[in-house]
RNA sequence: GGGCGCGUAGCUCAGUUGGUUCAGAGCACCUGGUUUACACCCAGGGGGUCAGGGGUUCGAAUCCCUUCGCGCCCACCA
């Protein structure tokens, strides 16, 4: 079988991953092994692959394939998420250039529509991740709005208003006037915006004095109710008990007094507008306050806004400030930063509103979740740091506002009979609803056709909350196989930023309906920022196309480049370099194979050099293999990769490979042959997780291998102990050909002319690497000498000499030079480890271990400096 | 306003309980190299007052205090 010179990453990961699966091997059903589990952070179904994605799913599977390599049922559960107010918002764009608006239509019609679309789209982000190479069980995909899935949430929000968990308000939400639907408090971001303070007169009833008061929203006034003034401000006394008259309007409001006003802001003094503002409804229950909303759904002012009715709320804000103006009722106007709360996915500024929406009392709900992270620690969350700020949230955590005023999601199942506040019941159907309702309202003659379904749907974080158990159908049928074999989950992956969103939630449900934890760590993985730092978005365009990149180095490339420097937690600077790293790295592989195929095997005797090499790597592969093993279990990746890209380029390549080598056209004994590919197999065990595809090319070509026998289900190597003195060795040898190297470049010695190389082994270092010493120094004759050989170039590790014989080609000026350096530098170094020793404290003080290094540090040098004054006595 | 975290080589970052050459890695950079594994390569090399200052200690990148700079989260005063 000929091998291709050249490795084509793209025809080899279609071949394998088509192979993978054709064998399922990524599928899984409960056995008796160990489950090993991941839920995946479902994508929106409708988006597209983008580097967090990438990022985030590499990880993922890397975790996945290494516990599959360990001999754990691995399963992978994929799926996407129906996003309600993303995917709405761009069904809706979508009508709208065909010309259809969303108001025209029914529900139904709706609701076609939008499936149509996640039918069109839907399965294209599943599809890139199998590029990447996911290796997730398509089997199981999963989509939260899939009818069972649906019925899960139903049935738990059922459940949490029969437990009086869930109940109907009338609360000031976040509004957005843009997608026309409430919002949590977490889809709110704050930003900083530069607006204006103004200053407005306000005539007070039946005198002609004037208050000011300050306000960032002058189109407001139209809703005042009341005008606040601190009880402790002096200034305002003698208005205590009077009435103010609202401009233009002239509506009669009274003066009100409360703390909660601050003397030292504006004018120390407020207008309430119960409607508009969370805290100005506060107000406005303490005192019975008007209520007056003077905006549409889509935030134009209404009829209480008298001429500016149907106009925007920011067109208003200017019209209104010239009007107040030109009539001096605004005195001032003040520059003024403050921060505007927007939508997270429309980006619109947020309205509070009074509205009629669905909650759920959180606090007693969030205690178990704070328990298990907090204080039984059966969760960890990697970094630690976030463990704080998920304190800080659930112990202050809110009740959740639950309703949207959406299409597209799990219709609220509240039929309502009646006009009254109560007349509603809670059912998973309109038949069980309609029973509840005879019953509660006591008339038997209710029909079918007098109940109507509430409008809203539920969040979409509702129905992602119960993914881990969801996906198992664990909350409709919660003593099924799968759901008792694969819950717990084992890992989840995801970034910092859904923290609250899901990952705090899916801790809370978990306990509320498995009295168990969703899993057992949660790995944060950072934002992928470019070069400059910036958040990678659309909007910047700064975010690569994640296809392009795949082509361009493979996906093997990109995920080792995305894994590179990717410390948990840590945001990631991506670089296209890294993925050339990646895919570079990838090519060395390659190459190391070709080499070790296109030996001539022979049956000959193994040279020495061969065995002390073979038995060197083995050592120094199992203490690699523990360094890995240890970064995985602190899910430092990035670590374990770069001490697998190290020990595969530095010692398996460069050492190893150059050590067992045969000379150009000289065939290679077969025990050295055979020890080498068993290397090379553990090796790429051990490198598969991060390469799946290239590792398994390369698995495949070694050895003809039944389905059962792909690299993708081998077993990981068994860690054994190994030989430390082997290292040791090594590390001594390969210092001295080190040192020859030095030397030939220093002197200009090529390469391919061979030297004589004379020791004087002062430090009695083993001679098991001689044979090697010798290949890779390319020397001709090695002779240990027991004293200093004359005209020769030298170099000293520890105080061994080694000496390279170069007749009248010496410099004896430099030699002196380079050994009187040496020297110094040493008597210095000595100068402060006995300044260390002499001191009483540090030898009391320091433990043993520490003193006696400090001794043998001492030992060595004085031993080196005695090997030093030889040679310059010599050189004299 | 409250909280958390960070500042180590040109860049991205390791550095666990203070103590084995602890001042490191990868990339980048510089020098030299085409004996068929690989120029997507090989060999060698330079480079840091560990943000600044102070303290504790026999000993500090590591602990404490302080100043400066940066990031994130929460709350949100018109």
């Amino acid at each position: 079988m000929s091998i291709p010179s050249k490795y084509d990453a793209s025809a080899v990961e279609n071949k394998w991953y088509e192979y993978w699966m054709a064998n399922k091997y990524f599928h899984s059903t409960p056995d008796s092994r160990e489950p090993y589990t991941i839920v995946i952070p479902p994508p929106n179904v409708t988006g597209i692959l983008h580097m967090g994605h990438m990022l985030n799913n590499t990880i993922q599977d890397v975790l996945v394939r290494r516990a599959r390599l360990q001999g754990k049922n691995a399963c992978w559960v994929p799926g996407t998420d129906h996003a309600s107010i993303a995917t709405e918002a761009k069904v809706v764009a979508k009508l709208k250039e065909q010309g259809i608006n969303k108001n025209d239509l029914t529900r139904a019609e709706f609701m076609a529509h939008a499936w149509d679309w996640t039918e069109e789209y839907g399965g294209v982000i599943l599809d890139q991740l199998k590029k990447l190479g996911c290796s997730c069980d398509w089997d199981r995909t999963k989509f939260t709005m899939d009818d069972d899935m649906s019925a899960s949430v139903i049935s738990v929000f059922i459940d949490l208003f029969n437990k009086g968990l869930i109940y109907r308000g009338f609360r000031m939400v976040n509004w957005d006037p843009q997608a026309q639907t409430t919002l949590s408090d977490e889809e709110v971001i704050y930003e900083e915006r530069q607006g204006n303070l103004y200053y407005l007169n306000y005539k007070i009833q039946d005198s002609d004095e004037v208050i000011t008061i300050a306000t960032t929203r002058p189109e407001t006034i139209l809703g005042d109710a009341a005008i606040c003034i601190n009880p402790n401000d002096e200034r305002y006394s003698h208005l205590k008990g009077k009435k103010a008259i609202v401009p233009l309007c002239n509506r009669v409001i009274p003066i009100i007094e409360d703390e909660y006003v601050d003397i030292e802001f504006g004018t120390g003094c407020l207008k309430v507008t119960p409607a508009h503002d969370i805290n100005d409804k506060a107000l406005g229950e303490k005192y019975s306050l008007e209520v007056i909303d003077i905006f549409n759904a889509d935030a134009t002012l209404n009829s209480f806004g008298l001429h500016y009715e149907g106009k925007d709320r920011f067109v208003v804000r200017k019209e209104i400030a010239k009007e107040l103006e030109s009539k001096g009722v605004l005195i001032k106007t003040e520059q003024h930063t403050h921060k505007v709360g927007t939508s997270e996915r429309t980006k619109e500024v947020i309205e509070p509103r009074l509205s009629d929406q669905w909650f759920l009392k959180m606090e007693t709900l969030a205690q178990p979740a704070i328990k298990a992270v907090l204080e039984d620690r059966t969760i960890n969350l990697f970094p630690k740091k976030f463990e704080n700020t998920y304190r800080h949230w659930m112990e202050n955590i809110r009740d959740w506002n639950i309703s949207r005023q959406l299409f597209w999601g799990q219709q609220i199942p509240a039929y309502y009979f009646g006009d009254g506040k109560d007349d509603f019941v809670v059912a998973e159907s309109i038949e069980k609803a309609l029973e509840l309702a005879q019953k509660k309202s006591g008339n038997t003659a209710l029909r079918v056709e007098n109940l109507t379904q509430d409008k809203d749907v539920l969040d979409t974080w509702f129905s992602s909350w119960l993914w881990p158990m969801s996906v198992f159908d664990g909350i409709r049928n919660p003593e099924n196989e799968d759901i008792k074999y694969y819950y717990p989950t084992n890992d989840l992956v995801t970034g910092p930023d859904i923290l609250f969103f899901w990952v705090a939630r899916m801790i809370v449900a978990g306990h509320e309906y498995k009295d168990q934890k969703p899993f057992n760590n949660v790995y944060f993985t950072g934002l992928v920022r470019d070069k400059q730092r910036r958040k990678m978005s659309k909007s910047l365009g700064n975010s690569p196309d994640a296809l392009k990149l795949i082509d361009d180095f493979g996906a093997d490339g990109v995920r080792v480049g995305l894994l590179l420097s990717s410390a948990a937690g840590n945001d990631l600077m991506f670089d296209e370099a890294l993925c050339q790293q990646g895919k570079a790295f990838g090519n060395k592989i390659w190459n190391a194979f070709r080499l070790i195929e296109g030996w001539e095997v022979a049956d000959i005797e193994q040279p020495a050099y061969a065995l002390t090499a073979i038995n060197w790597y083995q050592a120094k592969f199992q203490k690699a293999l523990l360094e890995i093993e240890d970064h995985f279990s602190k899910y430092r990746l990035s670590d374990a990769l770069m001490t697998t890209y190290k020990l595969l380029w530095d010692d398996f390549c460069s050492w190893l490979l150059e050590m067992v080598k045969p000379a150009y056209g000289a065939p290679i004994d077969k025990k050295t042959y055979d020890a080498v590919v068993v290397i090379l197999e553990s090796n790429l065990k051990i490198l598969h997780p991060f390469m799946p595809f290239l590792t398994e090319e390369i698995w495949q070509y070694l050895d003809e291998r039944s389905p059962e026998q792909a690299l993708i289900v081998a077993s990981w190597p068994e860690a054994k102990s190994y030989d430390q003195s082997l290292l040791e060795g090594f590390e001594f040898a390969a210092e001295v050909v080190s040192g020859i190297r030095t030397i030939r470049k220093e002197k200009n010695i090529a390469f391919k002319n061979t030297i004589e190389f004379l020791v004087l082994n002062n430090e009695s270092q083993t001679k098991d690497f001689d044979a090697i010493i010798l290949k890779l120094g390319n020397i001709s004759e090695l002779t240990y000498t027991t004293k200093a050989v004359e005209n020769a170039l030298s170099f000293r590790v520890k105080s061994n000499e080694y000496f390279i014989p170069a007749n009248d080609t010496i410099d004896v000026a430099a030699e002196l030079l380079k050994l009187e350096e040496e020297l110094n530098y040493t008597e210095g170094f000595l100068k402060s480890v006995q300044k260390k020793l002499s001191n009483e404290r540090f030898v009391s003080g320091a433990p043993e271990q520490v003193v006696a290094s400090e001794k043998k540090k001492e030992a060595d040098a004085m031993a080196k400096i005695e090997t030093l004054k030889a040679s310059l006595k010599n050189l004299k």
